[in-house]
DNA sequence: TAGATAATTAGGACATTGCCTAAATACCTA
DNA sequence: TAGGTATTTAGGCAATGTCCTAATTATCTA
């Protein structure tokens, strides 16, 4: 019981990416970046909401650490970090089902591509 | 994107699933209950917290159909069905990282115990 | 049946979240 | 430097979430 993902003060704060992934907005913009870096512009295109509401959103994601963000410009790109998320993610189901073997391999694999 | 673990209205609704997630009582719970079987009192024994709130979080974990309960006389005994959970968390993975073949193969796995 | 125990429902207080508009900041280009 | 574009910050408001106590329902046992 003494785990990451069960600590909400811990390293990279399962509690923060639970939160974050509990926004179905949230969880879109992950699979926007999953295909492309996009910009805070082009990400809000693609949302029938105002910039400041996905601004909003995508700090909760960054703060969570499943996003980066660099500027540009006067543009920001953003660009998925999936480490945290498959970590936090396969981390969580080994506790509540400590079966699977492989899947800890492959987070392991994941984290080291980043 | 025309996918179960963005779509909220979709099957067993991802968005249910994140949403009991984000909450690190409820992680707890699931936590618990992947040891053993609990009756509703002895997993409030465990939190600091009334028995009415822990009430409420197993409603919201049993609506995001991650525990089932049964009733035996005067006790409520709870059990954590992994099935949705594992399928919603792989699922979710893949779509946000779509490199992992042998993480989808365990999700089916486990599919099949339940 | 009466009283005790297990659990949930009801209803309300309080904090947090999510969205908005308006304003501010940063940068680019004429 | 002035004006335009990209983005975030600030502040407000409605909706939701989380917790509580009190009351209710269901079951067991003397």
């Amino acid at each position: 019981m003494n785990d990451d993902t069960l600590n909400p003060d811990a390293g990279g704060s399962a509690q923060r990416v639970f939160n974050a992934l509990s926004s179905l907005h949230r969880r879109k913009i992950l699979a926007y970046l999953s295909a492309s870096s996009l910009t805070a512009g082009e990400i809000a295109e693609r949302f029938n909401m105002s910039k400041p509401s996905v601004s909003q959103h995508l700090t909760v994601l960054e703060n969570a650490g499943l996003i980066a963000k660099e500027k540009r410009g006067q543009f920001v790109h953003y660009t998925i970090v999936t480490n945290n998320l498959i970590n936090t993610l396969n981390g969580f189901a080994q506790e509540v089902c400590p079966v699977s073997r492989p899947l800890k391999r492959e987070s392991e694999a994941k984290a080291k591509n980043g």
